[in-house]
Parts: C-alpha cells; sequence; structure tokens
DNA sequence: CTGAAAGCGCTAACAA
DNA sequence: TTGTTAGCGCTTTCAG
C-alpha cells in the first residue's frame, strides 16, 4: 500500500512509528527519539526518518505519546463565557502563552455555574492535561477536591482569596468597589446609583462600593440589578429605569463598560449630558473606552498582563517549580476620562 | 509533588480501572463495561463498582480509552479569533451542541494566517480528535492533504465552496455583497462608500457590493480599508477619512457592525445626522445593532443556526459516512432598520 | 454476565 | 548510537 504525498482520498492505511522505522530501517524506538531527542540519533539515520515522514506523511499519535510519557502537552482552560469579551481578550493572551510553549488549549464555558463547572472539570480531569485555568475562586468542594487529588497544577484567575487550590493570580474586587467609592467621593458626587449584571464578582464590586460610599457619608445608591449577562441594551433599560426610580444627578458606577456604554446611548437619546447631568463610571476599560461619547471613565485591569502571568505561573508549576507566589495580585486602576466630573 | 492541607491525599498512587476492580471484586475488564455499556453488568456489580469508585474518586483516564478505542470523542475547530464576538457566538453554539453530543471541543485561533493554520492542523490532527471544523474556505494544500489522508470529518464554515474538504456550511460572501448593492440602490442612494476590515471574506463582500453598485450605474464607491480587526476607533477614523475624502451623502457599507457603531459615534460627535446626512449599513447583526442611534441597518447572519448546523454535520459524519449535503447554504438577510432611507 | 488476553501507538529504561 | 523490552490505562474480541 504505497502511499503518495497526494490527496488520496478513502481509508488511508494508518501509518504509525513502526511504519516509518521499517522504511528507515531501524526500530521503532529509534524514531521515537529522532522525534523527541533528535540530539542523540546519528545525522545519517535521522535524514532517513525525515524523509520516511514526509513520504508519508506521517502524524504521530499524541494521545498514544501522552499516555506512555504522562505529559499530554495539553491544558485545559475554563471560563464562565467565551462570548464575553472581558474573559476572551485575556484567554487570548494565556491560549498564545501557553502556546509558545508547546502546550494546546482545551477550552471549555461554565456559563458561570458551580455545578456545570464541576462536571466540566471532571471531564477535563479525565484528558490528564498537564494544567488547568478556572476563572474565579469560588468552586464546588468536589470540584477542588477532584482538582486537588489529580494532583494538578491548578490556576484560578480574575479573583484573589486567601485559599487558592493552588496559585491564583488576579485582583480584589472589594477593593476595586471600595476605591471607585472613594473616587466619587472625591470627585464629589453627593449621591449615587448601581447597575449590574448578575455577576458574582460583580455584585461583590457592587457590595463593597455601596458600603464605603455610605460610610463616606452619602445616601444609600441606587440600584438595578440584571441576572443575566451584560449588553448595550441592557445599559439603555438600566439608565431608564434609574430615571423612573427618581435618579437625577449623582454618579452610575456599572459592572462593566459594556453596561455603561448603554447608558450613554441611552443619555443621548434622551437629550441628557453626562457628565453635566449624572456621572457614569464603566469598569473593564475596554478598548472602545475611549471611543464613546464622552470617553469612558472605567476601572482598568490589565487583561493582557493577567493573561500573560496566569499562563507564566501555570507554566513554571508545571515544569515542578515549586509556586513562589501563591496569590498574585494585578491590581487595578481608575482610568479618569470625560464621564465624570473632575472634583470640585 | 508537595502536598498542603486540604483532604488527604491517601494513596498517592494512582487509581485506575484495575484499582476499582480489585475493589469490586471484578476483572478491570467488567469495570470497563459497567462505565461503557452498564446494561450487560449486572446490577450487583454495578452497584460495587460505583461504591469504589465514589470511594476512590477514581476519573477514568480518556487518553487511554481514545488510544484503545481510536475514538477520542473530542472534536477541535480553528477560529481566526475568539476575541471576535462574529466567530466566538457561533462557536459557542457549536460547543455546547457537540457537547451535549459527548464531544469536547478544543479550540485554537488562527488568527486570519493560513501558514499558521497549517501549524495548528498538524498539531490538531496529533491528538486525534473525531472531526475538525475550520473556519473559511482557503487553506494550504498541505493542510488540505493532510486532513485529507487524515481521514477525518471536517466541516467549514461561514463560507461556501464548489469543492469542500469534506462539507461546508455557510453563505456567499459574494452574493451578500451584491444583495446589499441593490438594497442601497433600490433605497435610492447615488452613491455609496464602503468601510472594511482586512479580513479576505469582507473584502469578497466589498468587491461584490463595489461591482455590482457600478453595473447598476453609479459611480465608483470610496473606499477606506484597514488592516487588522475591526473596532469602534476604526469606525470612527473611518468616517473621519471618508469625510476628508469628500464624502457627502450616499451610504456607507461597512464590513461589520462594530464598524458601522463606530461611524455612528463620530456622526453624532460632528453633529451630523443618520441617515439624514448619510446612510450606514452594518454586517452581522449583533445584538447591539437594535441599541444604537439610530438602530443599525445590517445583513443578518443567522449564527446560532450556522453553529447548530455545523454542529450537526460534524456529527452525522462523525456517525456515519455518508454526506447527505456536502455544501449547506444558511444563506443571509438585509435588516433594513433606521441607519438608511427608504425608498423614494 | 464475566474473565482472559491481545493490543492501541508511543516513551523510557536498560543493554549492547 | 541503536535495539530490546516493558509498560501507560483502557477497549474489545473471544471464551466460558
Amino acid at each position: 500500500m504505497a502511499r503518495k504525498t497526494g490527496d488520496t482520498p478513502g481509508k488511508a492505511r494508518s501509518v504509525t512509528m513502526s511504519t516509518i522505522a521499517q522504511m528507515a530501517g531501524v526500530t521503532q524506538a529509534t524514531v521515537s527519539r529522532a522525534l523527541n531527542h533528535p540530539e542523540v540519533v546519528s545525522p545519517d539515520t535521522l535524514e532517513r526518518i525525515r524523509q520516511a515522514i514526509e513520504a508519508t506523511g506521517y502524524v504521530p499519535n499524541q494521545l498514544a505519546g501522552a499516555l506512555a510519557s504522562s505529559k499530554s502537552r495539553m491544558v485545559a482552560a475554563v471560563v464562565p463565557s467565551i462570548t464575553n469579551m472581558v474573559y476572551s481578550a485575556l484567554i487570548h493572551h494565556f491560549i498564545e502563552l501557553v502556546r509558545d510553549a508547546g502546550y494546546q488549549t482545551i477550552l471549555v464555558e461554565s456559563g458561570f455555574s458551580a455545578e456545570e463547572e464541576e462536571a466540566l472539570v471532571s471531564s477535563l480531569i479525565s484528558r490528564r492535561p498537564d494544567g488547568i485555568l478556572l476563572t474565579g475562586v469560588h468552586h464546588s468542594n468536589r470540584c477542588r477536591s477532584q482538582l486537588l487529588s489529580a494532583g494538578l497544577p491548578v490556576v484560578e484567575i480574575w479573583d484573589l482569596t486567601e485559599s487558592p487550590i493552588d496559585i491564583c493570580v488576579g485582583f480584589s474586587h472589594h477593593d476595586a468597589g471600595v476605591a471607585v467609592a472613594q473616587f466619587a467621593h472625591d470627585s464629589g458626587y453627593p449621591t449615587a446609583a448601581v447597575v449590574s449584571a448578575g455577576d458574582e464578582r460583580a455584585l461583590r464590586r457592587k457590595t463593597a462600593f455601596c458600603k464605603r460610599f455610605g460610610a463616606l457619608g452619602h445616601p444609600a445608591p441606587l440600584e438595578v440589578l440584571f441576572d443575566g449577562p451584560a449588553s448595550l441594551e441592557r445599559g439603555r433599560i438600566a439608565l431608564s429605569k434609574l430615571l423612573d426610580l427618581g435618579l437625577s444627578g449623582g454618579v452610575i458606577f456599572c459592572s462593566s463598560d459594556l453596561l455603561a456604554h448603554g447608558l450613554l446611548i441611552e443619555a443621548q437619546a434622551r437629550g441628557l449630558s453626562v457628565p453635566g447631568d449624572f456621572g457614569v463610571i464603566g469598569f473593564g476599560d475596554q478598548d472602545y473606552a475611549t471611543a464613546t461619547i464622552p470617553p469612558l471613565t472605567t476601572v482598568r485591569v490589565d487583561r493582557s498582563d493577567l493573561g500573560n502571568r496566569a499562563a507564566d505561573a501555570l507554566l513554571s508549576r508545571i515544569r515542578n517549580n515549586s509556586p513562589e507566589n501563591r496569590s498574585i495580585d494585578v491590581g487595578f486602576e481608575i482610568v479618569a476620562r470625560d464621564t465624570t466630573q473632575t472634583a470640585d
């Protein structure tokens, strides 16, 4: 069954290392060496093997390799949603970095559900990845223990905790909420409102914001909470609701830039001025935050940095470096643009 | 492997099917049956095995299973970019559907590069997925032949071709461009302009649009082309450039809703009216297309339908080797909202 | 319904 | 530098 390089349709007799070995006149083990440790194989042999591979279009079976070596050269990543820019940009960087280190990423969505995540993690573990990335630090107990007993490197991102499963890299959502409250206060806003999507971390920011803003001597903020994900539409709806609730003046802290952008659009539609009639603060500093009218005041988290650090941390753990730092804080920064007034 | 506090590691020795078998007093083969064909195992045995699994927290090694059965229960998906909503929404549906069928998806980004894609596909094949999804229909020859000789089900999406590698599901970008030109003409626009990101398919739409619009007796459209991806910012820039080029009136066909939205914002910033001063047509009908001011006229492609169909097609190919239909056209639809004038 | 046995394709000692 | 020899953990006949 001599096979050519051409694209012959039909069932190709599977060519394995042994096929290559035979063609090159060596044993299968030598082919394995040629592929994984070429430096210990003679140039001559190497060349014959190379030719055989070329001629057959042989592609190694990593399943077998992984089974034999207990190294799958694969990492798994669990994110709440891939359609959410906040996570996708971060994961993009992560994927890129681990790929450069020779790892492929298997990406799955948990849809913000802990049970879903548990099932996912379980089936991911069965594929024996070399490491795993999780979004957030709240996981079911079974999930934690499975991960722990699988003994694989785990990095939890986008949040911080005292007791990570393995390591975590993120920032404090509580602190972010507090910082924004302080910022609102310092900017001279007497009142505030909050708009949030139904995301546990966003809610934590909201709570911290409200608490601190109150502690600073202000009335409790009006609240508009959504159950599902954020959208431009919901941002518009939020402003309408807030107005119905009697909002006048003050600053509105949104759980995402998307929501904030929606607010801005609704304000425009109603002929309201920002920051004249009220201030708006977003969260995330998406790339479009500078392109809105007016440019959006928001909280910046360096997502590419976070993705990179997460990749670095996971990679170094995979290489068995002991975790120098189990908890990495990447921080955040309030970027004051034009949707908020400047201090009196 | 340093261990920290938490649940006891117990037996550091990895637990396999044999471990379970011993505990349940059966052979390893029976455990395999219990897991994969419970209907042929006695309820009694099943229960003992279940308990052993429960007690140990055993997780099957799918690597070994896949190697032995030549079924990895895994599909691979190659998209240009995961941060691009156009693809991520689609892939979201795809992932969900194949997951319900028991397949996990390994997602990789090709970054719009054919060489990159070739390398990616090669390393994906080495993981022996049961099927593979590719975005677009233009691939390097080596890529095609590798896929062909690997003999695995392939579905190409988001475009159509006479000669798919295996099957393709998408729509004609050429026809979309033509349809928009016709729409612009019918709406009474005497002139047009195009704004496009550096995406091969977008360029094909643009070309078809320009050609047909010219054939309808109109002057050649002004063009603003970007090299990389679209963004709100670039939409704003595009309008500025167009104005610099002397644009006045007419309709502007954008390669994406994002660009169109940017144009709308820039128009607002300049006090220009849409559709009063000029019309705008987007592409994609993203969810925010109804939330812009004014709501965006755009081209709608049912991405969830596309994702679902792609999943169905791939799944059915994986199950039985009969490609009923090698080319599936999901079509598109022009959604006239308020950024374009209605016919005279 | 269950056991025994033969691999799946590869890695990794250990010899030679 | 290369061959020999064991497995990796599981699926799958084939018997019984």
